[in-house]
DNA sequence: GATGAATGAGACTTCATTCAT
DNA sequence: TATGAATGAAGTCTCATTCAT
């Protein structure tokens, strides 16, 4: 009797992890068709025939499109929070551990710029199963968190003013470092090649100068 | 005789103008629908009803769905020059003037928000007539102009220092600005709420105030 | 009353002549686009540009897309009876006079090859006005009746023996020559690069010489 | 174990005899609709219809009208082909062998003569997938070089001349037939009703006769 | 589980023709 | 007479999705 059930899980975990491994095979095609023709104009038939299955498979695996579409954001995200908690990691002054987020953040765009513009895509129009759609607006949300809570840190410390609102410095940071992630990738810079690398840290350190100087620069009013 | 002369040119005179009208009247519509859907979910046939005309009269006025978007881009785009040549007539010190073109900047985005959202497509892949596309391209460039300006005179009047790479400086305040208005207007300041005009004007110090520092502060290598 | 009498005519004239000249612009545009795309493939408002004037102006002269091919056949089969019928005027022997015949038709089809083409269409498909549809059936009918004319005239001078059947060979000559033009415009002579007009004089003094013998070459049963 | 093997195999043969069935369908329904509208004023839509099927459903089976069309042409070539080397298979003196192509030439004309008229049809304007266009070209080559070779044989036989241009000689036949071909499809003989069976052998044994003799006949210049 | 044929809707685009001006 | 805007129908083609096998 039980030789027949530990057969029987055996086959089935060896049939989870050929599934598991299906599935890897189709988000890889799909991801390589969404980036080189956008989410509208990519077709599951040529994703499905990419990966070497037919378009019928796909719906064994995946409740649509869009759903298919989410996964490997969700995928992408991951891969954005590891570099994230890598620089999370850094110790050392408040700076420099603000210039590891940013440095990550850019860093994930520069490693990954094509699954970084995958990420730019609007939820909004992708209609994903509701499920899905909390799943990725959590990790959205926990990007942004990093860095505040250095900031708590850095006033608690006494690096920043107690003046400073902490939240409002870390969107700061946060947007000034997706600015420049976006220009960079959008071409705005072409013609002079500004290393972003660079770029963000110069950033960081400008902004965090003037955040530690006193009320008149930062927070008088309007 | 010349009474028929005069007749005709109101004629000529009043289609041109309904003409215009009319054009005006599809752009309008087309806009909200793209607005609504996305370029690519957007149907020219709803696009057409909307405007109460039929899927036909649009190739009357334009040479597809790729012109009418390039046109509409084209249309808020001049918007948005027109907000950041308003902000350029501003007098006052650098910081003021610098922080006239971001506030103008993120004051488009606000004001525009849906317009805003529509210059994020990439012009890549309409395949524009080539016209259309150099005419939003150069569009493109004079936003970024602006600023780079008023930091190379900053520069002159020994407001900002020598050492100050002027492009990088634009670069940089752009993008900062540009990653505000994403992140406002994406939402990923819901749950704080931060006014982006304050915010804008708080970045641009605390960046100026780093930018007028010694070289250690912005220039140091790495 | 008599000069504005006459007045009225003048203009009456002028409008007429006027009239000629722009069915003629329009004909000949049209001959040029029908040329270039085949009937189905060629657009009304491709045809009016061409001629300098707008789409509904082909209507003011025309019933419609039918009716414009049509008059533009008429013409041009106007052309190839103006070659046969200068062949007719030759003198000579009969079978100079065949040839003569032959050699119009292959030389009209030589120095008009895009008309000819034109006229390849078939009539059925386009639906023309009725008077219009005979009028050209007409013209196709005289074609023939010239050469059987002749061989009718060979009969009676005893040049063909009298148990030859008139319309017959007229039929075989006429097709003979037909095919020779069809076969060299559409290129089947390609490799070899025969001279047409050498051609067809062979194929008529060939098939004479087989009318003139006796009853075993031509018209024993079967 | 085989027997799942044998199965499978069933199947596969089961999908692949259907898929075929359903191409003939379709070409059948195609190639009716082509006859009685033509290439341009055939409608996919009408031909999926006809045939039981949607407009989608013909992509399935055709890269587009084109190739749908390109592959009915060459089913019809098939059949003059066979045709064709039927009559290469008489026993015979040359004169009857020749006879014998023409004739089968003329009788694929009568026995499908709906076909042939699709024949007609100038590839040019069809832009077909290359593969398929140089297919139909050799098809077409193949019916030239039959008729090239008898001719071939009979001067080496002494039938013909040494004098005789093989490849003019064929060529002239085949244009006569072709001729034939056309003006009896085309109506021109409505008011005669000739046999075209018996016509084309009479043609042929004309031109033969002419051929065999003398060069005052078919050899002297111009 | 996987296939792949088929659907049905809808996409963009073109056009002959009409008609108010 | 001539314009040119507009229609309405139609055309080819694509695609996400379903479903019998």
């Amino acid at each position: 009797m039980e030789s027949k059930k530990t057969a029987k899980a055996i086959v089935a975990k060896r049939k989870e992890s050929e599934r598991r491994r299906r599935i890897a095979t189709l988000m890889q095609a799909a991801k390589q068709i969404f980036i080189a023709k956008g989410y509208d104009q990519a077709s599951l038939r040529e994703i499905a025939l990419a990966a070497g299955f037919t378009t019928g498979a796909i719906y064994v695996y995946f409740s649509g499109k869009a759903e298919l579409y989410g996964r490997i954001l969700d995928q992408i995200m991951d891969i954005e929070i590891a570099y994230l908690e890598e620089a999370g990691a850094v110790e050392g002054s408040i700076l420099e551990r603000l210039e590891a987020f940013a440095g990550a953040h850019i860093r994930f765009d520069i490693d990954f710029p094509e699954e970084s513009a995958l990420l730019a895509k609007n939820l909004d129009a992708l209609d994903l199963p509701t499920a899905m759609r909390s799943r990725l607006d959590g990790k959205i949300a926990k990007s942004l968190s990093y860095i505040a809570d250095v900031i708590h840190e850095g006033i608690q410390q006494g690096f920043f003013p107690e003046t400073l609102n902490k939240d409002e410095a870390a969107f700061l940071l946060f947007s000034a470092t997706e600015g420049l992630s976006y220009t960079t990738t959008y071409g705005y810079s072409l013609e002079f090649e500004f290393d972003p690398l660079t770029l963000v840290k110069k950033a960081v350190r400008c902004l965090v100068s003037g955040m530690k100087a006193n009320d008149e620069t930062i927070n008088r009013q309007g």
